[in-house]
DNA sequence: CGCTAACCGGATCGCCCAGTCCGGTTCGTG
DNA sequence: CACGAACCGGACTGGGCGATCCGGTTAGCG
C-alpha cells in the first residue's frame, strides 16, 4: 500500500466518522469526499459500498465502547463503573448521531459489526451479573436490555440535544430509577439470542 | 366538491394512513397512489407536498390519542386512566411506524400537528398533576415528558416488533418503575417551552 | 339527454445520490 | 533520474422519487 493510499485512507476514514456524528448516516459521500479532501472514487476504492464504510465507522466506535467496559470491570467499584459505562455509552450516542442511527439499525447490522456488539453484551453481562448480586440492580435486567434501553434514551436526548442541551441526563437519571431493585417483577421476557440470530438470518441484505 | 373527488380523497387518506402504518414515512407516494387505486396527480392535487399529506394522516391519529386522554379524565380511576393512556399511547406508535416515526420529529413538526399535540399535552398535564398528588407518579415528573418518553419507549418497541412481538411491554413496565414516586429528585430540568419554540421559529421549513 | 366545468391519471421533468469509468498524476524502486 | 505500476479525481451513468403537465374522462346540472 503506497503512502499517499494510506493517507487518504486515514483521511477518509476520520472524515466520514466526523460527517456521520454531525449529519447522520445520510450525509452523501460526495460530502465525505470533499472533507477529506478526495474524490468519490478514492472512497469506493476502499469501500465498495456506503454501508462498509459506515460499517468501518461504527467498528471503531464499538471498540471504543468495549474499552469503556473493560475500564469498569477492572474498577474499584463496579457497580460505579457500569453505572459510568451507561453514561458514557449514551453520551457517545448523542453527540454522535450516525452512531446513534447506526446502533438503532443494530440487530441487522453487519457480521462486523454485529460480532463486536456481542463481545460487548457479553462483557457487560459480567458487570450486570455483579451488579445484580450486590443488589445495586434489579434482579430481572437482562443484559440484552441495558444496549436497548440505553439506545433509546439516547435518541431522545439526540433529538432534544440541539434545543435542550444535556437533557438527556435528566432521562439517564430516570432510566437509573427504572433499573433499581424493588420494582415488581417484569412481566415480559426479554428478547432472546435466537429471535435476534433468526432476524438477522432473515433480513441479510436488507436495506 | 364532486362526489368522485371526495370518494377519491377518503380513499388516499386511508391508503396512506395503511401504507404509513406498514412501512414508514419513508414509502413513495405512488405506492399510496396505487393503493389507493388513483394517480399520483391525484394525491398532489388534494395535498400539494407529500408533508402536507403526512401531517394531515398525523392529526388523525394525535386526535384519536386526544380522545384517549379525554375518556382518561373521565375515568373512575384517574391514575389507571392515565396508565391505560400511556400503554395505548406506545401500542398505538409500536403498531404505526409512520406515526412513530412522525412524533419523533415531533417538535419541529408541522404547526396544525404541533397545536393538536401542545393541546394534548395540556390536557395531560391535568392527569399528571392528580396523580402526583395522588401519590402514584414521582412529583418532579413535568407533563413535557411523557410525550419524550414514551416515543422513546415506542420507537425501541417498534424495531423489537417484528423480532419480538410484545417486547415493548417490557420496557414499557419499565418505564412505570421509572416514574414512580420516591427516586432522589431529578437534576436536569425539563424541556422548557421556551426552547421547544425557540427550536421550532428556527427551523421552519426545514428537510 | 347533452354539455361544460371539474376531475382524472399516466407520462414526464428535475433533482439527488450511490456507484463506475477513464485519462491524468504520483510514488518509489532500480 | 527514469519508468511503470499504483493511485487519483472529476465527469458520467442509472435508478428512485417528489412534483408537474396535459390529453382524455366523468359527474351532474339544466
Amino acid at each position: 500500500m503506497r503512502a499517499d493510499a494510506q493517507r487518504n485512507l486515514n483521511a477518509i476514514l476520520t472524515a466520514a466518522r466526523e460527517s456521520f456524528a454531525a449529519g447522520g448516516l445520510e450525509v452523501g459521500v460526495a460530502d465525505i469526499a470533499k472533507r477529506a479532501g478526495v474524490g468519490t472514487a478514492t472512497v469506493f476504492r476502499r469501500f465498495a459500498t456506503k454501508d462498509d464504510l459506515i460499517c468501518a465507522v461504527c467498528e471503531q466506535s464499538v471498540a471504543e465502547m468495549a474499552e469503556r467496559v473493560a475500564a469498569a470491570e477492572a474498577a474499584d467499584d463496579p457497580w460505579e463503573g457500569l453505572r459510568e459505562c451507561m453514561r458514557a455509552a449514551i453520551e457517545m450516542q448523542v453527540t454522535d448521531r450516525g452512531l446513534c442511527e447506526a446502533l438503532s439499525r443494530g440487530i441487522e447490522a453487519y457480521p462486523a459489526v454485529r460480532e463486536a456488539h456481542d463481545a460487548l453484551v457479553a462483557r457487560l453481562a459480567v458487570l450486570v451479573r455483579r451488579a445484580q448480586e450486590e443488589g445495586h440492580l434489579r434482579a430481572d435486567l437482562e443484559p440484552i436490555d441495558l444496549p436497548i434501553v440505553l439506545n433509546a434514551v439516547a435518541r431522545a436526548g439526540a433529538e432534544l440535544e440541539p434545543i435542550a442541551p444535556g437533557a438527556w441526563r435528566r432521562y439517564f437519571q430516570m432510566l437509573l430509577d427504572a433499573l433499581r431493585p424493588g420494582a415488581p417483577p417484569l412481566e415480559v421476557p426479554a428478547p432472546t439470542r435466537e429471535q435476534v440470530d433468526a432476524a438477522f438470518a432473515g433480513e441479510q441484505g436488507a436495506r
